[in-house]
DNA sequence: GCAAGTATGCACCTTTTGGTAAGTGCCAAG
DNA sequence: CTTGGCACTTACCAAAAGGTGCATACTTGC
């Protein structure tokens, strides 16, 4: 087969990352990083996690603290998720008044770990992050304009 | 000051990713990793990103094909928000059928770079994550039940 | 002449996500 | 006895994100 495009350069890139999906009713990952996309999603999720993994066992409350502007909802629902999928483990004192903490699991901690580089990657590039989304809001203000 | 909680073991937390924040008008990162994950957001873009990494230019359609299940309104919106970021670089060939191709520029290859432990990450726990869906999905079935 | 392919644009709509606010049970402080 | 904190829970909503499908301008193949 093949469409024979136009030019022969461009049409042999060793593509892969994510081929063998059976597209059938599995979950399908395209690649080990859709895989961890997927479980790591959730706007506050990469935060908690690199949270707890730089203290030890953390309070609900610090921990909602600690995220600025996170909702409890937000973070009561992430945490339960993170749970759930063996990320962090739970810890409930059954005391009263209630006092609860959270700490990663080893997974958790794993997965902590290979978010480094991201942190990593946004400190050393700060600067153009900064410009770019001073751009983009530029852009929106632009849009709106009432 | 201080709560004087029940117990002093918990309270001792040196806690700070984000602390830093003047929640003025700027877009305020809590750190590194915060900065990181706002610029990569989008279902696809950090599949993207990995996916021009591995080869050289590649063409829309060429890239279309390789991400499966991306739709042209989202792979193209997310082209043009990584372009505008500096993430990478679109070069069209001005011809006539239309030919244009994508590649990674400096910094969104740096970033590329940073993905790549959750790459392997995933990979590496493909089957704990495989299982973590399996749950979920499980758990949604139910919820449903028609 | 009509279908197909190229790289996009655009309108419309659904799903997902996240935010707000109020409430719960319980106890301690004022 | 009212207020406040803890750790949530719930209902209701707005916004964002994403999906579907049609349209474009032009060319090549049948």
């Amino acid at each position: 087969m093949s469409a024979k495009v136009s030019d022969p350069v461009s049409e042999s890139l060793p593509i892969q990352p994510q081929a063998e999906t059976d597209s059938s009713t599995l979950p399908g990952f395209t690649c080990g990083l859709d895989a961890t996309l997927r479980v790591v999603s959730g706007k506050w999720k990469p935060l908690v996690l690199y949270f707890l993994a730089q203290g030890g066992p953390t309070r609900y409350g610090d921990l909602r603290r600690a995220v600025r502007d996170v909702s409890d909802k937000m973070l009561i629902q992430h945490l339960k998720e993170l749970e759930a999928d063996g990320l962090v483990k739970r810890t409930d004192y059954k005391e009263i008044p209630p006092r609860v903490d959270y700490s990663l699991t080893p997974l958790g901690r794993s997965l902590a770990q290979a978010l480094v580089p991201l942190c990593t990657w946004g400190a050393e590039n700060m600067a153009e992050v900064t410009r770019i989304f001073a751009e983009r809001d530029a852009w929106r203000d632009k849009g709106r304009k009432a």
